[in-house]
DNA sequence: GTTGTCGATGTGACCGTGCACACGCAGGAG
DNA sequence: CTCCTGCGTGTGCACGGTCACATCGACAAC
């Protein structure tokens, strides 16, 4: 009834000592697992440790470390698919690790906001931080602002220095659209993500370097937000012209948008207009119909942004990882011409 | 090139301090805006800590008070939605109120796996825990094991201890039903979630309330796992029962893989047979047909999540908030017998 | 004038760890 | 026998804050 159990303070380092009869320190040589001491000696430090349900106060640890053993999470996307299911695996593969992980949501991309998110994540002693922020503009602050931790971005690498990994958008664009021309479509459309997304550009630059190859000509992209409701639209005003007979959405969601709008203007997809997409989210293989798309392995990503920011924080080298190569899943939405 | 810049001690409160000529106590009164200080001395105190770019150690704060200003987020649902959703939406209001926080996944839900989960999040010296776990087993485990911290679980109760909040389940399982029926409807199935999920079994208790209320014959419902994959294979078998005329599906992902199946053994939607899902994904709209669905406010409850449990730790009375309700969103999967 | 109260500030201890260093003891080299 | 080395362990301090208490002056009440 009293607050006895509040004013408990949790056993320390010392209640430990003194009941396994040695010094605080020994007892911190066992916790970190130091190698000169006798095992009998360990023995009794652990005995005393579970006896007393000692847990090391990490907040006094990280403060004399000046570690805290925690990965940031920086993340600047609103709901997308792909980052969602990265940071998952993110945190999954930082905790396997024995670090916590702190995320960070970002409202804008303005660069105080982006540098106000870093500060913070500093200020929390964070040892590392995974940036998830496609956007061009992101990754430019970041490079501008030396951060005084290690961090990663996922991302396609615009440029050599900065660790940064990500899959292969550029191939993966490159594929669907060969997979578009192999069908005999030579009139392809690309509707876009949004300018400032590296990603958007990487499967932009994908798009146009199959078109080159083969020597067919490039319509104007349009540039969507990634949204279901920008591709309904799209589709419905693109219904009118009738200069492409196949388009490449940069992603599933403005493609089953499209498919909508495309519907919507009396357009059949496949047998008036081919639609493929990007990422294969679940419903891709059940919408109507089943949507063409490119598979990429998310968790995967994030388990490697992971492996490489621990690497770095080690300082050990970068583990060489190729890069992770996107797949083609052809169902219903694409067809011959 | 040397490592200066490493060596470098961040700036303490003292040497604040010493900058402003005061004492660290006068510092750290500042910082906390303590009454009773000269305006002036203030001013130079902010000015010393500008100067230096002072940032106050957490560590340190958190060794000293105990506390951390660090919400836990513990969840265990894999890529769903609406969870999903809500994250983003407690993050956001929990950084808007000075509090980081410490995301936590959970791969199984098994008790002892929750019970880690919890004892790692209380190590890491949360002052509360944010519980995103909607399984029946869960919640009981988290009951069981008297948690030091002060918690809150998204997810409808199914008691009155324990705070817990959530969009109220029930009423919108029963609102769609009730539009099914009113549309002529008289034989609905329901596809339902998995057994141990809360949520699964508040949209099925809606469902039976509904038809109870309408003196309408109750089929046996199907058990699902909220996967479009399982919906697929659950149309394909159902399109050979004809004893329904519509299906509420209890998530719209199931669904549409539902409408799916149902495309592929032959059936219509809606002409043959109605379909209405739960959730309003942002794809729903988009789907052929256009789903039919009740839509929720997810991001909403993450707020009222962190509003909730702040109250608690502060040792306010908990805010007053009526349930969420939800909206039915009536497209054209549902469709007149 | 003495006493009490209050505002503004300083002093020192303490939170729970890890680190640098010291110490005793054993064993091998000279 | 002395010296050195390395193992196993202990001692004290530092990390960067906050808290309890002391101090000191001004001003009001008696």
């Amino acid at each position: 009834m009293s607050n006895a159990s509040e004013r408990a303070r949790m056993p320390s380092i010392r209640d430990v000592a003194r009941l396994a009869g040695v010094s605080h320190q020994t007892v911190s040589r066992v916790l970190n697992d130091h190698p000169s001491i006798r095992p009998e000696t360990k023995a009794r430090v652990l005995d005393a440790i579970s006896v007393l349900d000692y847990r090391p106060n990490l907040a006094a640890r990280a403060l004399v470390t000046s570690r805290s053993n925690t990965l940031g999470i920086l993340s600047a996307t609103i709901g997308e698919f792909g980052p969602t299911s990265s940071i998952a695996s993110i945190e999954d593969a930082a905790r396997a690790e024995g670090y916590s992980v702190s995320t960070l949501n970002l409202a804008s991309t303005a660069p105080d906001t982006i540098g106000a998110a870093v500060r913070q994540l500093v200020r929390e002693h964070v040892d590392g931080i995974v940036v998830l922020a496609p956007q061009v503009r992101v990754f430019h602050v970041l490079r501008g602002m030396a951060v005084s931790v290690p961090f990663v971005t996922l991302q396609t690498a615009s440029g050599s220095d900065g660790v940064s990994l990500s899959a292969d958008q550029v191939a993966g664009a490159r594929l669907i659209t060969e997979h578009l021309i192999a069908l005999g479509h030579t009139d392809i459309l690309h509707l876009a993500g949004p300018q400032d997304w590296i990603e958007a550009e990487s499967r932009m630059r994908g798009y146009l370097d199959a078109l080159l190859d083969a020597d067919l000509p490039t319509l104007p992209p349009i540039r969507g937000d990634w949204t279901a409701d920008f591709g309904y639209f799209a589709g419905q005003e693109l219904a009118r012209r009738r200069d492409f007979t196949a388009v490449f959405a940069a992603n599933d969601v403005m493609a089953i948008g499209l498919m909508h709008g495309f519907r919507d203007a009396g357009l059949g997809v496949p047998q008036d207009v081919s639609v493929v997409g990007f990422d294969d989210v679940p419903v891709a293989a059940h919408v109507a119909p089943p949507l063409t798309t490119v598979h990429q392995d998310f968790p995967e990503l994030g388990r490697r942004a992971v492996q490489i920011l621990l690497a770095q924080i080690r300082g050990e080298g970068a583990p060489e990882l190729g890069a992770l190569a996107p797949e083609l899943r052809v169902r219903s939405s694409s067809a011959a011409r």
